[in-house]
DNA sequence: TTATTAAAAGACAAAAAGGTCTTTTAATAC
DNA sequence: GTATTAAAAGACCTTTTTGTCTTTTAATAA
């Protein structure tokens, strides 16, 4: 469904907003360790998202990344398209450019609804509200889990 | 959602499908036309399927594809894995290896509904059952539809 | 100010996806 | 048979995605 990028992406970023809801915060290297990704693939990516705003930084000792307070209730969404586009979302399942209501596809109406449900899932989590969700529910989305 | 790759295959098929239904065989330069797909590329992709038997074709003058009628009614799903494998219907929206009811992320069960009703879709649709809502709904999937 | 720590920048490389082209094989038409 | 038509086979190429590494910059600690 997404992209590796976008999946490293998202568990960064939970993984990010749960250390810092406990005043760490973490480095790349604890971050693609926890999240199983590769640790220089892993820099590259949160370096962009540094520079598109979506994190903060600190270099030097001590330094990490950590999440604005009005930047966790980002929609999933907004990180999603700015990082792989929004052809999941608007894009027709049968790849025609000129699908729609007038001209639609043999699965236009099938698959809109499913490209809806999609939408509403990653307009309605947030960073936040994934974070809340591993909180609440003895957890699960890293090595944290194995303890 | 698709590969590419994929997307031209399921075009395609539907296409062959309502050429058969017309007694008709076309070749890699129409379907790759009317579908607005590369021609090499289509070329290459059916002669893949047709290894894999999921269409016939015949050399030579006349030649062309075709899909045998016991094949007709094969659920997209089977096309589907065929070429890009199952991620799609099985995998983790969050991207873990190990995510399941025991060990959910955070996307677990939004995300796990959205997953099945994919599943149901492409398991219940056939080739066979698009190129029929092709041609009750005033169609279109191609340029056909131009008319 | 020097050493250390850690992110930023950016070059580089491997793999996968997407796409192109030439040659060969098999069928039909003459 | 020969010519023609069209798929099969397979080499090749380009772009995107994924991943790696080295060097530079900026922060803190001593």
């Amino acid at each position: 469904m997404f992209k590796k990028e976008t999946e490293y992406a998202l568990r960064g970023m939970v993984y990010i907003q749960l250390q810092n809801l406990k005043d760490r915060r973490p480095g790349v290297a604890e971050i693609a360790h926890e999240i199983e990704a590769p640790y220089f693939f892993t820099a590259k990516i949160f370096q962009r998202l540094a520079k598109q705003g979506f994190v903060k930084s600190m270099k030097g000792k001590g330094g990490g990344f950590f999440i604005e307070p009005e930047k966790k209730d980002l929609p999933l969404k907004e990180l999603i398209i700015a990082i792989e586009g929004e052809e999941l979302f608007v894009g027709c399942g049968f790849g025609l450019k000129n699908c729609d209501e007038e001209n639609p596809c043999p699965l236009h109406h099938q698959y809109g609804m499913i490209r809806d449900q999609i939408n509403k899932l990653v307009a309605g989590e947030t960073i936040q509200s994934l974070a809340q969700n591993t909180l609440n529910k003895t957890l699960a989305f890293s090595r944290d889990t194995e303890k």
